[in-house]
DNA sequence: CCATTTCGTCAGGCCACCGAACTAATGCTG
DNA sequence: CAGCATTAGTTCGGTGGCCTGACGAAATGG
């Protein structure tokens, strides 16, 4: 097995290096990969035979019609092993079951349950049984899985540390839960840097090493890309740009409690915002985007949330020099909203950032977590890299994009 | 030779460890390197051996006391190569001299030439003879070199895109020139991000993984570690938080020239708000801070550059989630800054961020540059990839290296 | 059918590493 | 003070991974 921790590190090495190669493009000859690799053909030859005596790769059939002997040409099996993406949100839980090439084979949504942290561990763990039985996957070909929570997760030991919408989800250790329950070891990370994650992998940003992924919804959030790696700052709060100072005054007490940022540009503030400037009681954010071209209190509320929403780009560009800005979340996602706000930006930006729309849309932290579940896989199997550490992350980027 | 190409991977990486280990540790047995790198102890007694015979590292001692046969410790020999550290400012050239162990052996201060980029490059290649001389060290041990400068800097090429200050830099090609006239691979970063780096190396931020530096004097600039690692952006303007949206209008014609934050904490801005607040005419910022204490307009327009300071910090803060942040430059590091920033802090965050003052002050571009040319050249001869050495300046160490 | 080219294996050898046995030096103990 | 326990460092033999070069196999093209 090349997971075997009596194997030394140069064949490790070697077999990450083909590893790799393989998983950007299917369908490699042996000579073709000890080109690529700088390896020669013996070794790559012998990594070969141990790979494919293991299951993890097989012929995939022959490079003809150029001068030469035609070449076998070798593919990792999709089906070598599988992963588990998890979306937990506040009101709706959802589980993928992938390949290793992020092919999802069974998905379903659930509402989540309202029971508590122990009992969302039991609701995860009967999904993923429902989803191995339905692609018919044995369950010892799970061989992890990524979760991603709203809140904050501790960097260092990956378990949450705030968890909104969920109660007791914080005080439960959740990584030893799942790891119990579902079998494989499972890390946790912040939705909105799943996302980002997500948009990096299948999405927007796929060549970008530096971004940004902003989500506006009903709260606002920021994953952070740096040079290819995941931005986590010291306590897992980077990105909480809720509680940038702009939009309203940060010495403000409401402010200080939900974030200055949020209280102005989330759904709640939009609303607010809308009915202040006579708008029609009872709206929702969604009335008030469907009645732009015809209610002026509409207009000039969404107006005034793109003016601000521009502000935090380029206060968020400012620090980071992001090279691209993907706009994530139900209300971020709004085609209306990136108009205003790129008219904005070029009013405030010598050379405005470039934005995005999500490419993925709701599907961004899930797809974000089978991406990065795979690259732990990959990572635990034939990886040895920075911080070692589960959910390091970066390889996903590098891996997939390179 | 630890560089000869030729030596086999296997044989880099033990050398690389041990280094390492020595690096972190004078005065260690071989012993105690077969133990925390995990060697054999064979492995290590031929390492040694190589590296003393190549004049790396040297006898430095014995330890007694304990039960057992006595240990000859080594040590890494801190004349076996040089290193130059450049600090290039719009009025002074800083150039200091340095062995391995990051004592400084020389250095020399001048104003910087008027006569633009070429002769800049000259008057650095005199320095450099100078300082070779009075320190006695023979131009073979110069192994390598940084240089930081203001503007911005490619993080890709590493050459500099945006050079105020200096006419004619950014036209040349500095780091071919520096090659030629200086005979070592000179690297350039942002005079801020160097700073960074240096207190993350001897200052006070050298146990945060995250943290920011911010230097505020004649202009306001950032410089950014995110888990370990400087951050560049996609242009190399990151930290760039001059063009942040806080004190002033965003939208104003004035801010989308010069930054609206750096018009508003500026030197020009802080004596501007004094002026205007009533103040003596024909101030400087200096006297600003002498009169706080009689002067109602001094007091008022420091407190309210103060107030502007803490929400950018917060704004800062809210994106990166910094441990620490150190407050450097002229105006940065003063005490009565601080204070007052501390003060505002606590009334717009609930966990206020931990603050500091830089510990090196206008030494801190120097020595980061020294720093980061001891890691490149700790890299170039021993090091392979991201994810090692102390520093951690991928993009430099990956320029050098290719 | 043969020359050429490319693929892939085989054989031989090198290098780095390791474990075990060994020598050397030191402190402790009776 | 002799012997024992402990630690340092070396020697030796063996293993694993890799490389080079040679060779057979399979394809194309004249």
């Amino acid at each position: 097995m090349p997971d075997a921790p009596t194997s030394p590190i140069a064949r490790q090495q070697s077999v990450r290096l083909v590893v790799e190669r393989l998983l950007r493009d299917r369908a490699v000859s042996r000579a073709e990969l000890a080109r690529s690799t700088g390896l020669s053909k013996q070794t790559i030859s012998e990594v070969m035979r141990d790979l494919e005596r293991d299951g993890w790769v097989r012929e995939d059939g022959q490079i003809q019609g150029s001068v030469g002997r035609s070449a076998v040409t070798y593919a990792l099996r999709p089906d070598a092993a599988f992963v588990l993406g998890v979306d937990l949100g506040g009101t709706k839980l959802h589980v993928a079951l992938a390949d290793l090439q992020g092919e999802i084979v069974a998905e379903s949504i659930e509402p989540t349950t309202g029971d508590g942290g122990a009992a969302v561990v039991a609701q995860i763990g009967r999904m993923q049984e429902a989803l191995l039985l339905q692609a018919s996957v044995p369950v010892q070909r799970l061989r992890g899985g990524v979760m991603g929570s709203p809140g904050i997760i501790d960097p260092a030991s990956g378990s949450i540390v705030i968890a909104p919408n969920i109660p007791g989800l914080d005080s439960l250790d959740v990584r030893a839960e799942l790891r119990e329950r579902l079998g494989i070891e499972v890390a946790i990370e912040n939705d909105v840097n799943l996302a980002a994650i997500g948009e990096h992998w299948r999405g927007n940003s796929r060549k970008a090493r530096s971004f940004a992924f902003i989500a506006v919804g009903t709260g606002i959030g920021m994953g952070i890309f740096s040079d290819g790696y995941l931005v986590r700052g010291a306590r897992g709060a980077a990105g909480e740009i809720a509680y940038l100072p702009l939009g309203g005054d940060p010495y403000d007490t409401r402010g200080l409690r939900l974030g200055t940022l949020e209280t102005a540009v989330g759904s709640v503030g939009i609303v607010e915002r809308y009915l202040a400037l006579g708008g029609i009681s009872g709206s929702t954010v969604r009335d008030v985007f469907d009645r732009l071209d015809s209610d002026e209190a509409a207009r000039i509320a969404i107006d005034e949330v793109s003016r601000i929403l521009a502000s935090a780009i380029l206060a968020v560009h400012s620090v980071l020099d992001s090279e691209i800005i993907i706009m994530g979340g139900s209300i971020g996602a709004r085609p209306e909203l990136k108009l205003r706000v790129d008219e904005y930006l070029g009013r405030c930006m010598r050379q405005p950032v470039r934005i995005e729309r999500s490419a993925l849309g709701n599907r961004a932290t899930l797809i974000g977590a089978v991406g990065s579940a795979i690259d732990l896989v990959h990572r635990s199997l034939f990886g040895i890299g920075r911080g070692a550490g589960p959910l390091a992350l970066p390889a996903v980027a590098a891996d997939v994009a390179a």
